[in-house]
DNA sequence: GTTGTGACTATATTACAATATGGTCACTTA
DNA sequence: TAAGTGACCATATTGTAATATAGTCACAAC
């Protein structure tokens, strides 16, 4: 579901006719190709030779090659998003959801940099870059914790004193070493403690 | 207070004589190149030349080039950790303690990365690869984090329900992505609402 | 023992020419 | 009009030979 809304938003650098079986067949050749060689050493003209067209083609559907890899990017910031809905399906409380959402973060973004590295990097760069899929997903995540901390305090669970953009902005800022993939990396040493202990640290923070 | 400590733990990679005239020059010499073209940029010979010695008499008080840059990285994070003890003086709780502490964690690691590039990218990369002089700041840091929760637990400021070191485990989680040069690069942009907005979050986390 | 160095090596860095790549455009074909 | 491309340009990247640098060591002077 998040996926759907990342990649409609993400129109930008984009040419041509939006439905166009080529233009499939090119993010399908950019996934395969990026992942494997990374995008650095993927070119152009390999992903247009391997579906058997001309370089120049590629440019009637995507202005620039860093457009195709926000497809990409995109894709795979989705799939987190999924992996993330997926985690806490089911919680009882708000305080679970928060725990399971927090670890599930942590864990796809983990799993993807040791299982797929090159589009793991891909992500970094574009956290760096400040790439349109990479502030998309940090919206996405933003709402998540929304959400959470919106059905808390009805439930009563959460305290309500503070203003709730605050607490959701502090929340944000404490994932975000773990969620936002340029930070992660230099904090993969913490990935099996930190979501725990800060999660703890939150929900003690919201409690009424 | 700390520079002392640092400095004296800070012994590993060195050689010959601790108290030595030529020691010090080398390291004054190398405290002027460093900050001026930078770690990478400065020779051993420079060092040499500009004291007025040959490359391998420096080689009499340093194992390497990065024990010259471990005592440069050091004196800078006493530094930082002196501005922090300076700007805790007199504060009338632990509360307030702690949030100058995170206030000037920041703004003086943002002043060094500001007004002394050169010697802020060497405490980067020395966090990065796990310098002594980093591991030894960040120590120090958790100790400050111990003493302020210590203290505000016993004038019955903070709860004492949590075990103490996962507390001030996640505190140490939650201010390292400002308090660490490695990190604070990336982090940079929040750098003047963070450290309010967290420490908000963290001093309910600790309310009684 | 302490102070001090020139000469040396293996590795890292630079400079730069040769090559490759991102991106455009006029043009063809159906 | 939609589908498709070869030729082209400016910049980025690479390969590599020349140079520079970190670090050692045997040795000299006092």
């Amino acid at each position: 579901m998040y996926a759907i809304n990342m990649i409609k938003k993400l129109d930008n650098n984009l040419r041509g006719p939006s439905e166009h079986n080529v233009r499939d067949q090119i993010v399908e050749a950019a996934a395969e190709y990026f992942s494997r060689y990374g995008y650095e050493k993927t070119t152009v003209s390999d992903l247009a030779k391997s579906i058997g067209f001309s370089k120049a083609y590629i440019y009637k559907f995507f202005a620039t090659k860093q457009a195709i890899g926000e497809v990409i990017c995109s894709n795979t910031l989705s799939a987190i998003l999924k992996a993330i809905d997926e985690a806490m399906v089911g919680s009882p409380t708000a305080s679970e959801r928060l725990r399971r959402m927090f670890k599930a973060v942590v864990e796809a973004s983990s799993q993807l940099f040791f299982e797929d590295r090159k589009l793991y990097d891909i992500a970094a760069s574009a956290a760096g870059e400040q790439w349109q899929s990479c502030t998309l997903y940090q919206e996405q995540i933003k709402k998540i914790i929304l959400e959470i901390v919106h059905a808390g305090r009805e439930s009563g669970e959460f305290e309500r004193k503070t203003p709730i953009d605050e607490t959701v902005n502090a929340i944000y800022l404490v994932i975000q070493p773990y969620g936002n993939p340029l930070l992660l990396q230099h904090n993969l040493h913490l990935a099996e403690h930190a979501p725990m202990i800060l999660s703890n640290l939150i929900l003690r923070s919201l409690s009424p």
